[in-house]
DNA sequence: CTCCCTTTGAAGTCA
DNA sequence: TGACTTCAAAGGGAG
C-alpha cells in the first residue's frame, strides 16, 4: 500500500462521515432499547477485539512467519485433520467455539470453503460458520482442518497441505489490518519452498514475484505442481470435497477475507504466488476450477462433474457439444467494497436482527464511507491485487464474458425513462431500507472511490490532497438524497475515477429544506448512521425494522474501528454537510 | 423458484 | 471521454 499516504492528507478523510445528524426520534428510542442490551456485549466485543487485535498485531505476521513450516505428511495431516475436526465438532456442539452474538475476533471465518467465486458457494446463514478460534487452535494445517471427514485420502493432498497451512490461522481481519507490501515483499522465501518455482510444465525455474499477487490467489497455478489450487489453502484439495461439502460443512465464502491476509500475505510470500497463464479452459493445472470459475452445473449440482478430470480420472467425459454450455463461469473479482462487505456483513448481521441484505448493504455502504482512507485503501489494495491475480489467472477473461449470464437485471429507471417503464416491472420503487436520513450515498460515496479505486491507486493515495478532483469532492457537501425513483445510484454515485463533475453539479443544487437545516449545522464528527436529519419526504415503501438496528451498526464498529478512528480522527472532521435532495426531474 | 432489493467498484458498451 | 450498464455478494422479501 505504498499509496497510503500515511498520516498525510487527512483532509481527504471520508468526509461523508461528517454528517450532521438530527435526532431520529422514535427510531432512536427504539434503537436505544437495544443499546443497553448490547452494551455488555459491546464490552465483551471490545475486549475481545482488543485482544484479537493485539494478537493480530503482534503475532499475525510475525508469529505466523515463525510458525514452523510443518510439512504435513499423510500422518500429520490426519492428526491435524482430526484436530480440526474436533474443533469443528465442538463448535457445532456449541462448545467453546460457540461464538457470541457478535463475532468478535479472532474468529475463524469459515463460511464456505468452496470457491469464493463459486456460485453455489453461497450458503444460507445457517450454513455459514464463523468459528471463533483460539490462536493455538488455528495452528492447524489448513487443508487438513478444512477437510471434511469425507475427504479423500490425505495423501492426495499431502504435498499441498503446506499451502493451506496457515491460511486460516490468521485473524480474519489481519489481511486488512496488516495488509502491506511487507507481506508481499520478496522477502525470505519459505524454508520449505525454494525461492524459485519450477514451472510444472517447462520445469524452468521461475522467480516468483509475490508483490504482484493477491492473497486471494496465493497459489500460482504454475506452482500447482507442488501446491494446488489457489484456494487449496482453504478448501479441500480434492475436487470432490470442494464441491460436495455439505452446507453445514466447511466452506469458505471468501478466502481472502476469511482466511485473510495474513494468511494470504503469508501464502503469497511463502509460496511465491507466481502466476502462470492458466489453462485455456480456465481450470487450474490441478484440474480444480479456480474460485472464480463457476460451472453452470455447479449451481445445480455442487458435487458433480465440476471436478477436474485430473482429480477424478473416472469422471465421465463431457460431451463436446456441451462444452460451450459448460464453459465455466469465471466470476468477476470482487471490488474493494465487495471485499469489505464480505467481511463485515457477518458483523453487521450479528449486531442486529436485520437479515435483509438490502438493508445490511445499506449499512455496510455507510460504514464503508465511514472508514478511514487507510482502511479503505486496504480494501482497495486487496481488490487491486485480486484483480491483478485474477487477470493473471484468466488472461483472456473479460467482465464482458459474464454479461448476460444473469437474467437481465432490472433497468434503472432513468429519469428520461418512460412512465411505462415503471409499470413494466413490478419493482418496488423508491425502496429505502434505511431511514432516508441515513442515506447519504452519492457524492459522499464517490469520495471513497477516490481513495484508491483508481487503476492507479498510488496516484490517488500518493497525493490524496492534491488531486483537483479530490478537492472538488471534498468541497462536495455530503448530499443526502431522497430516492425519487428507482436507483439513483448511477446518477450521483461517482465512479472512483470520476472527475467529480457530476457531483458538483448535483451538489450545487443542494436545496432541500432539510438539507439546509442540516448543512447549517456545525460539522459533527459523528459516526454515520447514528442519527440523521430528517430528509425530505423520505420514501419508505418497504420499511425496515429499524428497531432492530443498533446504533453501532450504522456507525463504524466501535471496537474494531476504534483504533482506526482514533488514529484517523482528523479524517472525520471538518466536512460540512449539506443534504441534497435529488432535483426533481 | 426466480427475481428484486441494496451497496460500491470495476469494467464493459455506446454515443 | 462521459454516460450508462452489468456484474460481483448476500439473503430476506415478494411474485
Amino acid at each position: 500500500m505504498p499509496q497510503l499516504n500515511g498520516g498525510g492528507g487527512d483532509d481527504l478523510g471520508a468526509n461523508d462521515e461528517m454528517i450532521s445528524f438530527k435526532d431520529e426520534g422514535e427510531q432512536e428510542e427504539k434503537i436505544s432499547e437495544n443499546v443497553s442490551a448490547e452494551r455488555d456485549l459491546d464490552d465483551v466485543k471490545s475486549s475481545l477485539v482488543n485482544e484479537s487485535e493485539n494478537n493480530s498485531s503482534s503475532s499475525d505476521s510475525e508469529q505466523t512467519e515463525r510458525r514452523p513450516q510443518t510439512r504435513p505428511d499423510s500422518e500429520s495431516y490426519e492428526k491435524t485433520r482430526d484436530y480440526f475436526s474436533e474443533a469443528l465438532r465442538r463448535q457445532q456442539d456449541g462448545g467453546i467455539f460457540k461464538s457470541p452474538h457478535y463475532p468478535s475476533y479472532p474468529f475463524l471465518m469459515i463460511p464456505d470453503l468452496t470457491n469464493p467465486y463459486l456460485s453455489n458457494g453461497s450458503l444460507s446463514p445457517s450454513a455459514r460458520t464463523y468459528l471463533q478460534m483460539k490462536w493455538p487452535l488455528l495452528d492447524v494445517p489448513g487443508s487438513a482442518g478444512l477437510k471434511d471427514s469425507r475427504s479423500p485420502t490425505p495423501g492426495h493432498l499431502s504435498n499441498k497441505v503446506p499451502v493451506v497451512q496457515h491460511a486460516h490461522h490468521v485473524h480474519p481481519l489481519t489481511p486488512l489490518i496488516t495488509y502491506s507490501n511487507e507481506h508481499f515483499s520478496p522477502g525470505t522465501p519459505p524454508s520449505h519452498l525454494s525461492p524459485e518455482i519450477l514451472d510444472p510444465k517447462t520445469g524452468i525455474p521461475r522467480t516468483p514475484h509475490p508483490s504482484e499477487l493477491s492473497p486471494y490467489y496465493p497459489l500460482s497455478p504454475g506452482a500447482v505442481g507442488s501446491i494446488a489450487h489457489p484456494l487449496g489453502w482453504l478448501m479441500p484439495q480434492q475436487g470432490q470435497p470442494m464441491y460436495s461439502i455439505p452446507p453445514g460443512g466447511f466452506r469458505h465464502p471468501y478466502p481472502a477475507l476469511a482466511m485473510n491476509a495474513s494468511m494470504s500475505s503469508l501464502v503469497s510470500s511463502r509460496f511465491s504466488p507466481h502466476m502462470v497463464t492458466p489453462p485455456p479452459h480456465s481450470l487450474h493445472q490441478t484440474g480444480i476450477p479456480h474460485p472464480a470459475i463457476v460451472s453452470p452445473a455447479i449451481k445445480q449440482e455442487p458435487s458433480g462433474d465440476n471436478i477436474s478430470p485430473s482429480m477424478h480420472a473416472r469422471k465421465s467425459p463431457v460431451p463436446p457439444k456441451k462444452e460451450e454450455d459448460k464453459k465455466p463461469h469465471i466470476k468477476k473479482p470482487l471490488n474493494a467494497f465487495m471485499l469489505y462487505m464480505k467481511e463485515m456483513r457477518a458483523k453487521v448481521v450479528a449486531e442486529c436482527t436485520l437479515k435483509e441484505s438490502a438493508a445490511i448493504n445499506q449499512i455496510l455502504g455507510r460504514r464503508w464511507h465511514s472508514l478511514s482512507r487507510e482502511e479503505q485503501a486496504k480494501y482497495y489494495e486487496l481488490a487491486r491485487k485480486e484483480r491483478q491475480l485474477h487477470s493473471q489467472l484468466y488472461p483472456g477473461w473479460s467482465a464482458r464474458d459474464n454479461y448476460g449470464k444473469r437474467k437481465k437485471r432490472k433497468r434503472d429507471n432513468k429519469p428520461d425513462s418512460k412512465p411505462e417503464d415503471f409499470s413494466i416491472r413490478s419493482k418496488k420503487q423508491c425502496v429505502q431500507y434505511l431511514p432516508s436520513e441515513k442515506r447519504c450515498d452519492s457524492p459522499a460515496s464517490s469520495h471513497g472511490s477516490m481513495l484508491d479505486s483508481p487503476a492507479t491507486p498510488s496516484a490517488a493515495l500518493a497525493s490524496p490532497a492534491a488531486p483537483a478532483a479530490t478537492h472538488s469532492e471534498q468541497a462536495q457537501p455530503l448530499s443526502l438524497t431522497t430516492k425519487p425513483e428507482g436507483r439513483m445510484h448511477h446518477h450521483f454515485s461517482l465512479p472512483g475515477k470520476a472527475s467529480g463533475s457530476t457531483s458538483s453539479s448535483s451538489s450545487s443544487s443542494s436545496t432541500s429544506s432539510s438539507s439546509s437545516s442540516s448543512s447549517s449545522q456545525p460539522t459533527i464528527s459523528l459516526p454515520i448512521g447514528t442519527s440523521g436529519s430528517q430528509p425530505t419526504t423520505p420514501i419508505l415503501t418497504r420499511p425496515i425494522p429499524f428497531t432492530s438496528l443498533h446504533p453501532s451498526m450504522l456507525s463504524p464498529p466501535s471496537p474494531f474501528h476504534q483504533a482506526a478512528f482514533h488514529s484517523h480522527h482528523a479524517l472525520f472532521q471538518s466536512q460540512p454537510l449539506s443534504l441534497v435532495t435529488k432535483p426533481t426531474e
